[in-house]
DNA sequence: CGCTGTCTTGATGTGAGTCAAATCTCGTGG
DNA sequence: CCACGAGATTTGACTCACATCAAGACAGCG
């Protein structure tokens, strides 16, 4: 069950920098008369399904979500990884039903923001109105960068662009917590787990990468590295 | 060389209905004081490339046109297809640079609108601004659909998939101009030109479908479909 | 009418999917 | 604290869809 933790004090929000307040002054803050709710949610709790009603929006706090299309074939999809500071359920505010389904991967912290309140945050502000359009448009190259990935690179080179991506992004002294199971990876990247796991388990007995108790952490990265210098 | 043709009659636009001033009155049009310039393209001819330093935007009036991305190993993913209404280049308004090669697959008609001036309807226009978010979530889905089919589908699913939905739209008693190559068609659904046009040659003995001076017909649509329905 | 580029077809190779089973991991309850 | 069991991961053997390589066939156009 997710919990219902808090009423947000977004004013002194530690993302705030990054949220779509970002532009807000102290006083636009206070002025931003609407309820908005800290939410703990755990590994594996569902946000929203796809064609739920669209009821609320979220903002990441800290986790990753995944965002999920199921296919009438059994097969899964996902469609968009979001960690800190992203967001997510705004199609809410042109479509009646959400597009996707979304899923904790980890322990994560959101902030939710109902629908209603939102337009009229919305309309109110075009700071706002203008963080969302950005929003959009890096999810839209997001999305496009994933489908070149599909549309015109082998297995290993799927995997060594995601996890050198990855790595970039969340790691600490070289390790980064590696949230997906081989399955998720597969999912995101258009393959099975059996080639998922080979591949990662070659790296690994290549000394390419090391794996500890969910966390992964390039070696020597010069390798993998070449393995795409090739591409892109 | 593409030619300007006139200052475009926004006021009068056949498509303005579904373009983004579609929400303005005869009043917001004639208070609209920017210029718009009509532009005849034809087939191959480029309007941008991807890296080039944003100028202008672009809404179709007819025609088709790609949007592409060339990668460092020789292969192309085509990312976008747009036809009639559609609009593009729109990346200028929070970007230096465009996202993408832009190419005309037919003649096409397009209107012309340099970004300062998008820029100052667009602040002047919560309308204009509404609309374009619109459209950003569009091609949004449209890009993840695509994902979808390169992530989960094989060749078959993918090429059949797109030849029904793009009979759907452009089908004139049947009959739906096809403007891309069979090297396109494989850009696009990330298969390669013999693939594509194997399968299709296939379908062309089976029956299936027609091809004649550049246009095809699904003569029975259901067989088509029915290899369809299993999936999505 | 020949040339260039597109489309088709065949022969062959291989990357990755499928099926099946062994092994590992980790949370749970005894 | 350990044993158990469910699920995740790994590995192997096999298959097959699609890529690759290599020619022809077929436009459309100067």
């Amino acid at each position: 069950m997710p919990k219902k933790e808090a009423v947000s004090d977004c004013l002194n929000c530690p993302i705030r920098s990054v949220s779509i307040f970002s532009g807000f002054s102290q006083q636009d803050m206070q002025n931003l008369d609407i309820p908005v709710f800290t939410m703990r949610f755990e590994a594996g709790e569902v946000f929203y399904q796809e064609n739920d009603s669209t009821f609320a929006a979220y903002t990441i706090k800290s986790g990753v979500v995944k965002l999920v299309k199921e296919l009438k074939n059994g097969k899964s999809q996902i469609v968009r990884l979001l960690t800190t500071g992203d967001i997510f359920g705004f199609e809410g505010l042109m479509d009646t039903h959400y597009h996707h389904t979304a899923v904790a991967l980890n322990e994560a912290h959101v902030c939710r923001l109902k629908l209603p309140d939102l337009i009229s945050v919305c309309r109110a502000s075009p700071h706002v109105h203008e963080a969302i359009l950005h929003r959009w448009a890096q999810a839209l190259k997001q999305t496009e960068d994933l489908l070149i990935e599909l549309g015109t690179k082998k297995a290993h080179e799927r995997l060594a662009t995601f996890v050198i991506n990855w790595c970039q992004h969340s790691g600490i002294n070289g390790w980064a917590q590696l949230p997906l199971t081989r399955q998720e990876l597969a999912e995101l990247l258009g393959l099975t787990v059996e080639t998922v796991s080979r591949i990662m388990a070659e790296w690994k007995r290549n000394g390419f990468m090391e794996e500890k108790q969910g966390a992964i952490r390039l070696s020597d990265e010069t390798d993998l590295t070449r393995l795409l210098d090739k591409m892109t």
